[in-house]
DNA sequence: GTGAAAGCGCTAACAG
DNA sequence: CTGTTAGCGCTTTCAC
């Protein structure tokens, strides 16, 4: 449990330390010398443009972009510590959830000059744990989009560094989450208008805050419109949790289902379907995320999204503020509005209620031959 | 042109800087007079265990591990260089191509104590050379993993860190490709047995090397087995490049088609499937890569994939021994042989040859209703 | 507005 | 094996 500060040894570098300046990397001095300056004034000419009359600085640019100067990052920030760059830790890259949140963070990271550090937890605790352990000393600030660690770690953590926590609402630290309401309520009246009277929701880990918010949110929307639900699960969040979800389901019975996320969601309807079921003919199904695959499933997804880009863009610029001086309590929480896209798999239930299961399996038409099961990866 | 070396200016730190080391983040210093030693044996316990008595580097670590003391790699790396980071530059995050990739970099760089930067260029050239320009100074190396940099701007890379190309081959710099001669001599042995007897490339980027090996084995080993080839395109590598090679498809006519990755494969698939065709009634379709999404279409995709974690692993193993001084001719190339995944987008051609185009289109069935193009994204 | 000088935290000769 | 002493490249008082 004691962190371990040594790293592994490495093999000597190739060649012996350069001692002069001699045809390596130039430094403000040579600018200095070559401009007839004090290397302070090469600094300010960088650092502080404003504290250097205007035609020097002009001119120390000019000696610099000759010699090929460049400010080297790592000099600076040691006696700074503004090392410019802030770490995003997701629980899973693979996950398609992440792309545009990382590409929203990065931007915004960019934009302001600073470089963007991904520590990818791989879905495990202990990976999570000695990424970001590795990396705190380099950044000057956290931005947690969606990790396994324990409300109490987190905080530990925020001691550290500046934490903005995406989709995790966590007393003390500073956070944007999507407006989860919303985005049931958004997936439950789009439910409710097609005339669906009971929906089942495919529970995701426990552990997900996300999940608690749903299935909450859902109970209660449904309940204003009158809506039966019940939950089974919890399944992992992955193409195959939703393929176990679809072996629970039947005990189950409903017109509508309601997944986790996308993932879930997928791997339910192939399962579903390879069971002989017709989707949305039999169930309708409705997503979380609008991951870039629910586009491209047959049938094409329903899902509920939130604005991933901009939350990651929030994300950051919310804790560069917070690097830059700002008070955690004034960084006001943020909940995105969310959108649903309405697709071909959510329809009108069947008139006739009764279970796919009693019905004759249909023929598998040509266009879906290659819906059965995959028997490889 | 010119590199602008200067950063955005930043607000004031919140609170000036410590000038005592009072309740900071403990240094060696502290270490050292807390321990009784010099602050040079305190570096040496940590960097060079073994120039240190056993006792006293025992009872050094002791003493850091309670005043909370860890290494400063930021302090580390300016009297050594040694950053312990390299980076990783990719064409687009968003491709699911790179997921095991970027893994089995990370892994292999974090099992040697280094941390990965990953560059992200968004499919432009000019976000590439930006985000490369800004982390070069901060780490030790760079693997491009697939980059729509010319040969020479990575031959000027490479003069400037020690870099190590994936999938692409450019003299003087060393790389790691998968065997594209044999990826598709699998794809064609496999419609070969099936009996197809013509067909055509679906071509990729032109800027792409990966493609153009592509389209030259192809010519080769369907020469070797007497099959007829042509190729139509450049497409974009994506979904939407694939529709596009559908809509130009008709006119070229064969029973098999050969795609420049997955994501053409399956962007060609569902709009031929929109056109009424079948898959792989008509036309039996092969891709690249394994990418998550092919397991998961209607049909699932026959594809013929690189393993894509040990390559990514192998350039971080071939960049760092780089590093370590090895000489670019030491590191010999590799190229890493493929697997390819037979699922349902490929069969027999049918007996009966003739166009999908003159067959009436099939009603749509229930369950792939879906298979229409997407109005949204 | 500019220069001189003292560090930031750590490593690396060089003595002892 | 351990202590002394210079730096790494940059920023930042503090004078001028």
């Amino acid at each position: 449990m004691t962190p371990s500060p040594e790293q592994p040894a490495r093999p000597a570098a190739a060649e012996p330390r350069r001692r002069s300046s001699a045809r390596s990397t130039p430094t403000i001095y040579d600018v200095a010398r070559a401009a007839g300056v004090a290397s302070s004034t090469v600094s300010r000419a960088f650092s502080r443009p404003d504290r250097v009359n205007a035609e020097t600085a002009a001119r120390i640019r000019a000696v610099a972009a000759d010699l090929g100067y460049r400010t080297n990052p790592l000099a600076r920030a040691l006696p700074t510590g503004q090392t410019s760059m802030i770490a995003l830790a997701t629980a899973d890259i693979t996950n398609p959830y992440y792309f545009e949140l990382i590409r929203g963070a990065q931007a915004a990271a960019a934009e302001r000059g600073y470089t963007t550090l991904l520590a990818d937890a791989q879905e495990s605790v202990a990976i999570e744990r000695e990424g970001l352990e590795r990396v705190i000393p380099t950044v000057e600030g956290i931005v947690l989009a969606s990790t396994r660690m324990s409300d109490s770690a987190i905080r530990m953590l925020a001691k550290q560094r500046p934490v903005i926590a995406v989709n995790r609402d966590i007393s003390d630290v500073p956070n944007v989450v999507t407006d989860h309401a919303m985005s049931m309520r958004q997936a439950v009246d789009h439910l409710a208008d097609l005339g669906h009277r009971q929906i089942t929701y495919l529970s995701g880990p426990e552990a997900a805050w996300a999940n608690g918010m749903r299935w909450r949110s859902l109970r209660l929307y449904a309940g204003e419109r009158g809506i039966h639900v019940r939950r089974i699960g919890p399944y992992a969040p992955t193409a195959g949790g939703g393929a176990r979800a679809a072996a629970d389901f039947p005990a189950v019975r409903s017109s509508a289902v309601i997944a986790y996320n996308d993932l879930v969601a997928i791997g339910f309807m192939r399962r579903l379907i390879s069971f002989g079921a017709r989707i949305p003919g039999d169930v309708s199904v409705v997503g979380f995320d609008n991951i870039f695959t629910s586009a491209l499933t047959s049938p094409e997804l329903t899902t509920v999204a939130p604005p991933l880009r901009t939350l990651g863009s929030m994300a950051v610029h919310n804790l560069l503020a917070l690097i830059g001086g700002a008070s955690p309590t004034t960084v006001r929480p943020l909940a995105l509005p969310t959108r649903i896209y309405v697709r071909a798999s959510t329809a009108a239930p069947a008139t006739r209620r009764r279970s796919w299961r009693d019905a004759p399996a249909p023929r598998e038409p040509a266009t879906t031959r290659g819906n059965r099961l995959p028997s490889s990866g």
